[in-house]
DNA sequence: TAAAAATACTCCATAGGTATTTTAT
DNA sequence: ATAAAATACCTATGGAGTATTTTTA
């Protein structure tokens, strides 16, 4: 069974006669004839009854036409959904990201690819920071963001957002009334400190603390930046949070810049070196565009 | 497109390597290759990822695949249904019948066909007995039920049932004791009987009481039998009605057999001269059937 | 270096064309 | 007598084969 024969049949049942479906299919009666009785050999039934002044469907020939243009339409149908996913229009996407990456960059991106591309299925899946480049290269996901460096060769990175630390403070603190916080001025204070292992913000702050000449006093740790608010509120001490994480509108603490050695910390988007994903593509392009965006209102 | 390159497409689509697939396919590889090749430039996608060590669906390849796999199936399943249905064994099949065929003969022949061709649909429609004869010239139904002659050429007939007349009286009729009833004890009786317009049991009735010697006094006229027998046992008359009324087992009046000139009455099945559906001749061959186990049971 | 996909070319099966016959109205 | 489907025969496109080249792990 080939489709050239299901189009011929369809159309002859469209026409009943020969002549003028031969004619709509741009070939010449004879041909026609052979296919028709060569598609009633191979089903085992006769399909039309035909004299030479009258051509009819028969029972089977009428189950046959309607399944047939429905297969006719459904190839149709899966060839232009195959082209249009080619051009990236269609699809899936699994994004893989960290909760840092969740307070102003990612809902941008997500917004104008989801505008862009409404068609696009876009699979979500947060998870530890470290299981990012993991799940970058086992294919479990297209694209992700981290925390650079990325140290595999075959993880393609790049940086779309430098943010500063800035301290958290309670409202009543002594610092309430200071523009900026110098890193050292915070020498004594109870320090509420991330998680050390899955996350590089406790190692860039710790070798800050050490070049302004003193070890932090770590009351708390914990993984989540709302929970280390949460307990700056509470009076437990202080923190340091990255300057994104204000996005969430916090009452009840002040955010203060610091001066000191404290570096920019970075979030890139990584994905598989060789994944030729038009999605991946256009995916990257919109995360470009928000950062960009994002950095000069920042 | 072809099925035959959808085919290939999905084999490779399950295998992912061009020479195992080739060997599934029982071709060589560079067939696959070309066809493969083909499909994308007319899709104008990428349909794998292929290096010389390893081949991947791309993400349109991944769609096609599955719709790909269901239209082969769907298409085996069409060819299959049409075979089928050549056989006789699905299908639909609509049978008009007059209200005089649903006592005995009807159901029987329906509960045995649907039993032996559970997948065909039956289209029933009860139709007055004259339009049962116009319905199956037009095409509307393929076998029909009705009183013969039907006096058309394109139109076969066979006697199914013939089945005597006999007398409804209430239950304190004169007749109550008798076994049998001789046509001309009725001739001063008020009779309850058929319309004249569309039942030849008019006709019949009518005749066999000029016959007999009398002009019956009619008092009511009714197209249902059952209408007949309501007003009998309502003390509004007697009815002459066909034998196989009695089997709608009416309380309150009485059957009685008839003796003298009336003729047996018929019920034919009829279909249209040139209509070889299968289904056709098994219904046919059922409708036989039943009507033998019917009329020695009589 | 080897395994596997792509390319080059050759051949033939079969789809389609033209001419003609058959058949039912 | 005629219109239309079937049959006969011919032609040529394109699918499949073999041999070879290219590529990358």
């Amino acid at each position: 069974m080939e489709l050239k024969t299901l189009r011929y049949f369809v159309t002859l049942g469209e026409e009943l006669h020969f002549g003028r479906a031969a004619r709509r299919l741009h070939i010449s009666q004879p041909p026609l004839s052979r296919q028709i009785s060569r598609l009633e050999e191979e089903i085992g039934a006769k399909l039309f009854y035909r004299t030479q002044r009258h051509v009819e469907l028969t029972p089977a020939g009428e189950l046959l036409q309607r399944d047939a243009s429905a297969i006719l339409a459904n190839v149709a149908e899966a060839m232009n959904t195959a082209r249009r996913a080619g051009r990236g229009e269609v699809g899936k996407l699994s994004v893989g990201f960290f909760l840092g990456a969740t307070y102003t960059l990612l809902p941008r991106i997500l917004q104008n690819f989801r505008a862009q591309h409404p068609e696009v299925k876009l699979v979500l899946q947060e998870m530890g920071i470290t299981q990012v480049l993991d799940a970058i290269i086992s294919g479990e996901i297209d694209v992700g963001f981290l925390r650079p460096p990325s140290a595999d060769p075959a993880v393609l990175t790049e940086v779309l957002l430098r943010e500063p630390f800035v301290a958290v403070v309670p409202q009543n603190s002594r610092f309430r009334t200071a523009k900026s916080i110098s890193l050292k001025d915070l020498a004594d204070e109870p320090f509420i400190m991330y998680t050390p292992g899955n996350s590089i913000l406790y190692t860039q702050i710790m070798t800050a603390c050490h070049q302004a000449g003193f070890q932090p006093r770590i009351v708390q740790e914990t993984r989540r930046p709302i929970t280390m608010i949460s307990l700056v509120r509470a009076g437990a001490g202080i923190a340091l949070v990255t300057s994104s994480v204000q996005a969430t509108g916090n009452k009840g603490v002040l955010f203060r810049k610091i001066t000191g050695p404290l570096p920019m910390t970075e979030i890139a988007v990584a994905w598989r070196a060789r994944n030729p994903s038009p999605l991946l593509q256009s995916f990257l392009k919109v995360a470009r565009q928000a950062a960009r965006r994002k950095s000069t209102a920042t």
